[in-house]
DNA sequence: GGTAAAAATTGATCAAGATCAACAAAATCA
DNA sequence: TGATTTTGTTGATCTTGATCAATTTTTACC
């Protein structure tokens, strides 16, 4: 698998960053027992980070490259609940279940920041903290849900507009590209995680290309008039 | 509007117990310094708790009754986004934005308990914590999330059959009958919710009810194959 | 308790999107 | 580089669920 250089995330656009930089101080009153914070670990295309079910114990932060998250429906059918940029948290949904709840693998060669040995006990009350970098993490975790949960509200075009218009605020925050990048999952990918067929998909593409709102080359994309894309109707 | 006696949550159940325990021993060390907690006031059905957009000041745990959140989406149409019932929180995604996200309404005549003066400051890194109660409640806002953000990858007998699975989860955890119970909510919110037209709400509750798998008469629901309806297709 | 209003059900069309099928374009690898 | 596989696009048909419309049931209120 070729090894492409994608862009990486600046340390103080992560949203762990203020856990980083304070690894290591352990506080045994803490909740969030931060061991060695180990960084920026290559990742291959197709490795599995993390499996829904397995037992919690890292939170990763995304350094460069791209993830996707899923779980396995009860039918067996394999749906994709959400996507990875640098700069976001991967497995916070882990810390108060103990265990993870998604499985997670990179979509392309990428590199992670490992938060390991974090200890998180419901059972003692007293003095349990954590560290605020987490919860913000969480935050913005619940945010992104949010969005996906409208989903089933809108039609296809809609859901593929707001799709992108959802990839390109998240990449702007963390300081990349707002209107021109390339996507790093496939049409299926997006399909699955919209809940539509791909052909679906690859229609409202087109149908949004053909409006003059995109430019779409493959995984290629430029936007043109990002903020209806958000308000397409 | 007649004030029902509708069932309230045993305290320990509830999800900011632990909160509620300590309440008033604030530490100025701790991001999240809790005043006094207000318990159990009274709302009146058709209330709105919080507003989409204001100012983040209250965390509010639901002792009796049942609410709903919804967006108001760019186009000007309302969408709810989800259900709280007894011994769930109400306003946990305002914590690191510093405003709810959501409008929050009262369901029926309930009790709310409000945890007021939550300061959460992102700016000031050192030594903030935050109360592993919010933490949990926002763990179980994500999960109850994820559930909702799969919704778009099921057709609507699907959609109708898991969002009875998941309010009878919720009623189990807290306490309450998972079998047996009326449903706070009017079809039309149950639509709203799923993404679906009432008409085909309804037709799918028929649906499951001649398949067997649930008995309906109105908004009072038993349950008499509660696994299948998870694993429906 | 009776009446008005709101909510829920049921039926009949219509359209959005899934599915089936074929083809085109990329990415991958020898 | 060229061959093979994977991914993406486009077209034709059929199904699910939205929409329109009418009726019944439940709830709210006097």
């Amino acid at each position: 698998m070729a090894v492409k250089k994608s862009p990486a995330v600046l340390c103080p656009q992560c949203e762990l960053n203020d856990v980083c930089q304070q690894y290591g101080v352990a506080d045994t009153n803490d909740a969030v027992v931060l061991g060695e914070v180990t960084p920026q670990q290559n990742v291959a295309k197709g490795d599995v980070v993390c499996q829904a079910g397995d037992n919690f114990d890292y939170l990763y932060a995304v350094h460069s490259g791209a993830f996707k998250s899923m779980v396995t429906l009860p039918g067996g059918e394999e749906r994709i609940t959400g996507f990875y940029f640098a700069g976001e948290i991967i497995g916070s949904e882990g810390v108060s279940t103990g265990q993870y709840g998604r499985t997670v693998v990179a979509l392309q060669d990428s590199q992670l920041c490992y938060f390991p040995e974090i200890s998180f006990s419901p059972d003692d009350a007293s003095h349990k903290m954590i560290r605020q970098g987490l919860l913000v993490a969480m935050s913005h975790q619940v945010k992104n849900e949010q969005w996906t949960g409208l989903m089933a509200a809108h039609r296809a075009e809609q859901r593929v507009a707001i799709f992108l218009y959802m990839v390109s605020k998240r990449l702007e925050f963390h300081g990349f590209s707002a209107i021109d990048f390339r996507l790093p999952m496939s049409r299926d990918e997006i399909a699955s995680h919209l809940g539509l067929a791909v052909e679906t998909v690859s229609r409202s593409f087109q149908k949004l290309k053909s409006t003059g709102l995109i430019q779409v080359s493959g995984r290629n994309v430029i936007l043109d008039d990002r903020d209806a894309l958000q308000h397409f109707s």
